[in-house]
DNA sequence: CCGGTTTTGGTATTGAACATAGCAATTCCC
DNA sequence: GGGAATTGCTATGTTCAATACCAAAACCGG
């Protein structure tokens, strides 16, 4: 049952993320966030008043797909948004984004040790800098 | 417009195995591949004879998710099924299947030296094992 | 300060990968 | 022999990401 392809280093890397992913769904789930809805929730706290376009671009989410996302975001009352001039929006975190930002950044830490506990020592401090490597 | 959440592994996996996934089905559309296509053929030629659930079993692609993936390589006439009892079905190589995957080979093996190519060389041999270690 | 170009925010739609639920037939195994 | 597990499959939903297109506002060179 072993799998020959796992000698690959791109067969492998989807595969990580694809368990990865699951599982910080997973833990996501109960503050329904979804993956991408956490990671522009932390965004938005690092970079106050950025605009949507501005988010989407640090993040690589394209304008299509952040409309509905920051729609969801502000039905859930996490997130409001002010004008800057008559054309961008302003993206600010409410109250309840705040806290619900604060909750996530727990899950985050945790999951980020968990997934570094995981990898034996002597490879660990190698991952970031290797997978940076990649996109950066 | 530095990314603040690249400091974070489970960030860092997420995008890198974006863009190489963005990658390689741009490399293999040429051959009117998709990427789980290729991995199939792959696994097929070098476990002859397995069924399509030992294959989805080994390469975690569910029952439901295996069928029209194998529909789509029989009807580009890549693949043939051969009865191994009444219930389950060998998954063969055709002729075009075998020219195909050839292909396909020199295509990965490009893309998986261009991949290491672009890390660091002090952090290259840690990636595989790493990456392993949190899915294997 | 005018007018073409770019940017912004958005809608609608599509594709790929993956998941769950359910079904009928066959095989496994006590 | 018969219940449990396995196999192959349909139908359907979710998540993430892409393209095409749009209107309005802002930007900027002449």
């Amino acid at each position: 049952m072993t799998d020959p392809l796992a000698r690959q280093p791109g067969y492998a890397l989807r595969r990580a993320a694809n368990a990865m992913m699951g599982e910080l769904a997973a833990r996501l789930s109960p503050l329904d966030l979804r993956i991408s809805d956490a990671s522009v929730l932390m965004l938005i706290a690092r970079r106050k008043d950025a605009s949507s376009s501005e988010i989407g671009r640090i993040l690589d989410i394209k304008r299509a797909n952040m409309a509905p996302l920051l729609a969801r975001l502000e039905a859930a009352g996490l997130i409001r948004r002010e004008p800057i001039d008559r054309k961008s929006m302003a993206i600010l975190l409410t109250a309840a984004g705040e806290s619900r930002l604060a909750e996530t950044d727990r899950i985050i830490e945790q999951f980020e040790r968990d997934l570094l506990a995981r990898i034996p020592e002597e490879h660990r401090d190698h991952l970031l800098p290797a997978l940076n490597a990649l996109w950066r």
